[in-house]
DNA sequence: AATTAGTTGGTTTGAGCAACAAACTAATTT
DNA sequence: AAATTAGTTTGTTGCTCAAACCAACTAATT
């Protein structure tokens, strides 16, 4: 019904919208002078300057005279404040818990992880906590402005609800409820699925350079899973299940999944799947098969290892098959992926590549872009950290 | 870059949102008085008040008494003012080209059709304006407020463009400017995707009881193609192409399509791809094949043709494979399926439904519903009329 | 070195617009 | 007549906007 979701406007909404619009181009395009945020914007310079003063004021940004190297008064330059409110990331996984600390721009001021212990959801939240007061506090910072949390699992993140997390055991389990027991001071608490939040943290925090608004972040994992971005939002589903890659069918009666199917996309493309293969192709020639990782099989490839440069080519191949569907639903701009898979980019992408002249844009004139991400840390856990930065920085929009 | 397409917030802007926002609500709920329309905007009631003394002077509504039977004054009823302004719809396929009239509710007033000349797009426009003309005189009506067409093809809507359209053999075609010649004083004219459109028409016009907001229209033809709507919105894609679903694999090393792969979903689940599976399965007990259409298959299946109802059920299965990977990708509400197959419902939804039982939501908890348009009309002539429709009632929306 | 014109950045002022709140009128039931 | 609901009128508030203004700088001229 188009009638849904409608926000109605009045002049406090106008001030909000415009007032986020001018945080973000600082925070994008910063440093930037009130003039050139009048330009771009088509705001009026008085109501710029307005809203400048609140930002001042609220310390979120701060003024630095600069030299103009042409004619006229110098701009005075506007940059974000740093070092003034901080975020607390968790991002929980079956195996590990991992913590981060950063500032509003995304930046990381130290990290920690812990094992996950997930029987009961509830008392390991107090854990997490714990850990995270302690590694605030080894960073001298007095208080977390927002908390954000990524968990591999369908996550109703308005409602702060994890709906089906089949990693972790949890279903329908309010984490919101118990976060606000912990930490009832603190304004910004949220919850996302980790796939979304990596690819809102590349919407956030990638390369700018790259323009991004309409794309997809593929995570290469254990399984596979996606977060797609549309016009700058992320797609959800209706409930809240989009992006569930990992389970579409690349081949039919093809390997038997633990989902019940055959034939899923991360029976070939995910670790797991890369794993397995390169085991049952090395044969009896490996002395322990038990503790074979993908960083054994990178290494090994680079070392000119016959059998894992062929696996991991197999594997780029299998990743453009199920890119390949995506792209003709979706239609997006760019392909960013993440996981231990790009480290061995070198021989996964022109697999990749290939498939992707043959089979995506018949008679179109067009090329994708399929690129590795660049974080230093992991994107789920910048995700959550961004998750909650969002909310500072961002408020409704309007659209057409 | 989340700064992108951000609309700057002003006195104006908040205008028009609440006025279509009202407007909206009228051609969803009406009758509906201003007090009701108060109450679910949030809105004030002078302001709603303000707002509905322009749309009855724009003669975009009408006011009327009603007998309340509570206490209290009674409200005055307000519903859209028809046979004001009429909407002239063209859907340009490959072999025909079919006109209607529209009043602003999407209702049709009257409909033509041409067999489709594509050799020169320009000169086949003036004649389908001639066509549309006479239309709308024998209709006694003086002009149209707006005109909608619809392209088998990729569109760029916004700048009326059609990019690529294979079926048609145009490319890179400006329709725009041959529109602005051929209908100078017409304000609205509008351009889409014919798969696209159709999922408008149903946003728009469709069962209002299914509360529409995310979902898929599935458009099953020579071809099949698909609109997607998130959020009230139509996935548009980067270049044009999103829902491009008929050359997305279903079975690797499958049938060789037209598109130059193998095992494209369209050659399983089309209309094309079922005739051709009736006639082989016939074999030569058919007197001449070239004439077999869907409808006789269809037919021959309803009085107990066990061959036909075989084919159909079929089709069932291979349309529940691509649905299935819709399913995970975009995770929508509802399915909404258009084109000749829907006359055969009875044997192909079991088989799609069984399908989806077995694939699509393992261990969640949730349902999806697969159904059949319900337009009397074809889904992409309503979805011409949508388009330009649409114009009149939509405006900026704020969101977050 | 001093002066003036021109340019750009940012602020102040007042006008205009739209939503809002509160007080009002209107119409109906009990 | 009292209560209730619908819709209008009036004055206020908060926002953006336009234009005039001040500030700070460069470039050209004296």
């Amino acid at each position: 019904m188009i009638t849904k979701n409608i926000i109605r406007g009045n002049s406090k909404v106008v001030r909000n919208i415009n007032r986020s619009m001018i945080l973000n181009l600082i925070r994008v395009k910063q440093p930037v002078s009130r003039a050139t945020i009048a330009r771009v914007t088509n705001l009026n310079k008085s109501t710029v300057s307005s809203i400048v003063t609140d930002l001042l004021e609220e310390d979120l940004i701060f003024e630095q005279k600069t030299s103009n190297p042409s004619v006229g008064r110098n701009p005075l330059n506007l940059s974000l404040k740093l070092g003034k409110h901080f975020i607390g990331a968790i991002s929980i996984d079956a195996s590990l818990t991992r913590f981060a600390v950063t500032d509003i721009d995304g930046s990381v001021l130290g990290t920690s992880s812990i094992k996950s212990q997930l029987q009961n959801p509830k008392e390991f939240l107090g854990i997490c906590s714990k850990e995270l007061d302690s590694l605030t506090q080894k960073l001298n910072i007095n208080s977390l402005e927002g908390i954000g949390i990524t968990i591999a699992g369908i996550v109703d993140s308005k409602n702060l609800n994890v709906i089906f997390a089949p990693n972790l055991g949890w279903e329908n389990f309010h984490i919101g409820n118990v976060l606000k027991n912990l930490y009832p001071q603190t304004n910004i608490l949220a919850v996302g699925n980790d796939a979304k939040c990596s690819a809102l943290a590349e919407l956030w925090f990638g390369d700018h350079k790259l323009d991004l608004s309409n794309f997809v972040f593929l995570q290469v994992g254990p399984g596979i899973g996606s977060g797609i971005v549309v016009e700058n939002k992320l797609l959800d589903g209706e409930f809240h299940a989009s992006g569930e890659v990992g389970h579409t069918i690349v081949y039919e009666d093809g390997e038997l999944c633990s989902c019940g199917n055959r034939g899923c996309w991360e029976m070939y493309a995910s670790d797991s799947a890369t794993i397995k293969r390169f085991i049952n192709q090395k044969g009896k020639t490996l002395n322990q098969t038990n503790n074979i990782s993908m960083d054994y099989i990178i290494e090994v490839a680079n070392n000119g290892d016959n059998i894992a440069q062929k696996v991991l080519k197999d594997t780029g191949y299998y990743l453009g098959l199920g890119i390949v569907k995506i792209l003709k639903i979706i239609d997006p701009q760019v392909i960013i992926v993440g996981g231990s898979i790009i480290r061995a980019w070198n021989f996964v992408y022109p697999e990749i590549d290939h498939i992707i002249k043959i089979r995506a844009f018949y008679g179109k004139k067009r090329t994708i872009s399929i690129l590795p991400t660049k974080f230093k840390i992991r994107p789920r856990l910048l995700g959550a950290a961004t998750i909650a930065i969002k909310e500072i920085f961002d408020d409704y929009k309007i659209t057409n």
